[in-house]
DNA sequence: GAACTCGTTCGAAGAGATCGAACATGTTGT
DNA sequence: ACAACATGTTCGATCTCTTCGAACGAGTTC
């Protein structure tokens, strides 16, 4: 409805102060201009012209549509160099959901690799905890899951491998009174105590912890970093990824207690949909697919008790 | 850089699944038709169109194009009808900003007015207290002020009339220790009681309000209405709006005391820059000169002790 | 296998855009 | 006051772009 061409002129015109000079500008006879000039009138049914005086200028509506004009080439603009990308096998944007187990921080250095591909695809990552990881790929809010846990549910056109193992430690705080209880802890001994939970505070979900027993008061705390610092205080006891907390037990910050319930290491997931793969997605495959980076995501960012 | 015809043509080669029967829907010949998607392709430098199968079908970026396209194609259509609204006299948008003092309810009737006359302008009504109401108008933040309180200041091409006038009474709640006190109320006794003030607490602002002494205590505040909840509920003192709180009074869930500093009425004013004046601020003005809205506007709405 | 449909090619025709020349009018410099 | 220059418009000629019908090759349907 407003070519470059058009614009150009609208702005030549405000620019110089005169359709003669910006004729003069574009290259183009005055005629010209003042033909094109009359089109958009008509076009817009506006007055965008005022001829009272010796040199043409743009009337009020002139001036704003000049100014949203420009606004909206840029936004052809960014369309036109979206619609190149998907036409170059790029998606137009790739929607990432992690497990909130793992570390957003882990993948940047990922991210800042992806932006020097200047793909242009926009990208967009959040996190879940418990089956949200899941819920988000069936339902068309995400195109890659990074850190699943649980088996993978049905899903027409899943598809997935394995990242890692992510091993659990039972920990308390050497204040809590379970410091000094007898080895391994009785379910009876470990339901006396409030539970630390993980869950995302910022959706009413239904506050279910791994490993917390049916009955067992719970702190509900929005990440695990929290969790762990949560414990490290002595607010609550439970199940933290061993290596992130290697380093507290090492100093004495946290104890590692045996359960008479052990709970098992958890299998995490990438998965994605098989049906529309783009080249981004299949870049951050790739990426993921790589052992050294799949082992920085499982073993996260080591918690220091200090911070 | 697209125009209706184009975004046509994409609908409906989407629509219909084949160029043949988009160009029948379209009236036009196909041959018209592939002559235009191939322009289009050139265009964007991308591969619109699949023509491996027998019917031509949109690519993926086809079907970008179309989609963003049609969003691109409302706000051309808004523009267009902005345009015409500024060639036919209209702003483009109206700011208006009235002094806290005045109750945003007591506009709604006029805004409703406004809505009725559908003149496509964009309405913005915000609130400012103490001097912000001149200083909006002097930074382009307000083409109209409503309500403002003090001297005009000078400002190039600044015009006004007085909107009415407000009085005012110092009251406290029949719980404050001020209500016993022996009248007129002396500065010293004033002073060592808290005062009830309103700030726009979104700005970090000097909090200074009316009639409040040097080195008294304050409250701040974010609207007239909670300064009366405030002073009712014993938690400090300062003067009110006669009329806002006349039933109050008149209850004797606030006591009016006679103070040997009184406060004198406040002028309230309309203003604006005369230097660009559009058909909606025009009738703003018009319906602020009616005696019986600006004294809705001054007198406020009563506050009720219940609510 | 005939009849029909699809989309492309191509030359002709139609429509829109551009230009130069001429003109009326306003501004600037002497 | 007037010549020289600048501005924007008008108009017919020309150029460029768009549209179409006819013909064609290829795929689909009955």
């Amino acid at each position: 409805m407003l070519s470059t061409d058009e614009l150009a002129l609208l702005e030549a015109i405000r620019e110089s102060g005169s359709l003669s000079r910006a004729a003069a500008r574009l290259g183009k006879a005055p005629s010209t201009v003042s033909y094109a000039a009359r089109q958009l009138e008509a076009r817009f049914d506006a007055l965008l012209f005022d001829r009272r005086r010796y040199r043409l200028q743009l009337t009020p509506a002139g001036h704003l549509l000049a100014q949203e004009a420009a606004r909206l080439m840029q936004d052809v603009s960014r369309l036109t160099q979206r619609v190149k990308q998907v036409a170059g096998g790029w998606e137009d944007r790739l929607w990432i959901v992690t497990d909130e187990i793992l570390e957003f921080d882990t993948l940047i250095p990922v991210i800042r690799s992806f932006d020097a591909l200047k793909s242009g695809v926009t990208l967009r990552i959040t996190h879940e905890v418990l089956g949200g990881t899941w819920d988000a790929l069936r339902d068309g809010r995400a195109d890659l899951v990074v850190g699943a846990t649980n088996e993978p549910p049905v899903i027409p056109g899943l598809r997935w491998f394995e990242l890692g193992v992510m091993d659990w430690v039972f920990a308390v705080s050497p204040k809590h009174p379970l410091a000094k209880a007898k080895e391994p802890l009785e379910r009876a001994t470990v339901i006396q105590h409030r539970a630390i939970v993980v869950a995302d505070t910022s959706r009413k979900t239904d506050v279910r912890g791994y490993g917390v027993l049916g009955g067992q008061p719970k702190l509900a705390v929005p990440r695990m970093r929290a969790k762990i610092r949560a414990q490290c205080e002595g607010l609550g006891v439970g199940w933290l990824p061993r290596d992130r907390v290697a380093g507290l037990i090492k100093r004495g910050d946290l104890i590692e207690k045996k359960t008479v319930d052990p709970r098992e290491p958890n299998l995490l997931y990438v998965a994605w949909r098989g049906d529309h793969q783009g080249r981004a997605l299949e870049w951050w495959l790739a990426q993921l697919q790589n052992k050294r980076l799949a082992s920085r995501l499982v073993r996260g960012v080591e918690v220091d008790a200090t911070l």
